[in-house]
DNA sequence: AATACAGCCAACCGCGGGGAG
DNA sequence: TCTCCCCGCGGTTGGCTGTAT
């Protein structure tokens, strides 16, 4: 069955929309309200598709929207959200009141996802992963828009001519490094969001510096001696290119997938749950059975590959070295733990999984789920 | 000053879910 | 149950513009 176009082509404007449209959009939906966007821009006298209509609407015409920049709380909460939920855009705006999910969609592409993809581990001999933002020298490019919108105002005037006028803050976009000649350094955005996101077990990245991966080596060393918080590496992070546990002695840099923070965990972030779920939680045949009692809560959770019973292992209350001096373990988590956070009554139901007990399995999937979004832990 | 590069972001596009008939 | 239609979502595009060369 063929699909009907969502209205006629012919004769309708595309692109940006002017002034008179947006007043002419606005009066019709605050006199006619929201909703019959196939018949909206007829009845309002628009040449606009009723999508166009509806998108204009909701990302840009409607009340109460935010425009200008994204916090830092703001950031951290799509970081978080994005970790575990994906490219589910709707639904991370749905928590960022003002925020669209067009807005987020597009910050996430222009900061988030690049700030993160081209993070990269540099890890060797007794360190853990280590996370720095790879200098990428640039060549021309834009700053952010807003700082262009500061000075030119880009179309918020048609805002301000049906009387909404945006906060705009100006961005500092970026800096060049500090004077400190002794420590190499390279350029990069000073958006206090962003800091805050590639700040590792407090070491990695002095304030407005990257420092060089061997520093960052040096010091991560000295962080491991004084108990820092450090995961343990799977084999199934291996597959996906998330963690993998570097040979002795040698140095490598590779692409992480899911960025995960001390600061993120001791937040009480949940960086790793689409990883926890896609791989662990839903997948029956790597089912965990927890084995060691411990109190850490599951805010990350790895799965220690190397232990014969599967455990799973959190990230944070987590203070040993590894056996082999390259990866460190956490405390296990225990299955009172998970009950107490997670309203799972009854771990036997969990060991029915591997054996085709779905209809329990589903059941406590969604309680797992549920708990884990609406907990205050999230 | 001119040009190329880089990237932000508004808007478009196609698909799928779900309701109505 | 099927078909049609509306709506909403995520992916993608392209215009615009700042910056480096």
């Amino acid at each position: 069955m063929g699909r009907a176009p969502c209205c006629e082509k012919e004769g309708l404007k595309k692109g940006r929309w002017s002034a008179e449209e947006d007043e002419i959009l606005i009066k019709y939906i605050q006199a006619n309200g929201e909703g019959s966007w196939r018949s909206l821009p007829k009845n309002a006298g628009l040449l606009r598709c009723g999508k166009s209509c509806r998108l204009r609407w909701i990302n840009y015409l409607k009340d109460g929207l935010k425009r200008g920049n994204i916090s830092a709380e703001e950031d951290q909460i799509i970081v978080k959200l994005h970790a575990s939920m994906g490219n589910m855009w709707s639904l991370i705006a749905s928590h960022l009141p003002g925020r669209t999910d067009n807005e987020i969609k597009n910050y996430w592409n222009a900061h988030l996802s690049r700030k993160i993809h081209s993070f990269t581990r540099v890890s060797g001999g007794t360190s853990l992963p280590i996370i720095v933002d790879v200098p990428v020298k640039r060549r021309g490019g834009r700053t952010s828009r807003r700082c262009m919108k500061k000075n030119k105002n880009y179309n918020y005037v048609q805002k301000n001519n049906v009387g909404r006028i945006p906060t705009v803050k100006p961005i500092k976009d970026s800096v060049l490094d500090p004077t400190d000649q002794e420590i190499p350094s390279v350029r990069y955005s000073t958006l206090a969001s962003e800091k805050e996101i590639i700040t590792v077990s407090g070491t990695a990245i002095d304030d407005g510096v990257v420092l060089d991966p061997d520093v960052v080596l040096d010091k991560e060393r000295e962080s491991v001696v004084s108990g820092g918080c450090h995961h343990q590496a799977t084999g199934k992070y291996d597959q996906n290119q998330v963690a993998v546990p570097p040979s002795s002695g040698q140095k490598e840099t590779e692409t992480l997938g899911p960025f995960v923070s001390e600061e993120s965990i001791n937040d009480g972030g949940l960086l790793w749950f689409d990883y926890i779920l896609s791989n662990t939680l839903l997948d029956s045949n790597e089912f965990l059975t927890a084995s060691e009692s411990g109190s850490c809560k599951p805010e990350a959770v790895f799965e220690d590959k190397n232990s014969s019973n599967s455990e799973f292992l959190c990230a944070n209350n987590c203070s040993n070295i590894g056996y082999n001096g390259e990866w460190y373990s956490c405390s296990p988590l225990t299955t009172s733990g998970f009950d107490e956070l997670y309203g799972v009554d009854n771990w036997e139901l969990w060991d029915g999984v591997g054996q085709g007990n779905n209809e329990i399995w589903n059941d406590q999937k969604e309680n797992v789920l549920s708990s884990l979004w609406e907990g205050d832990n999230f």
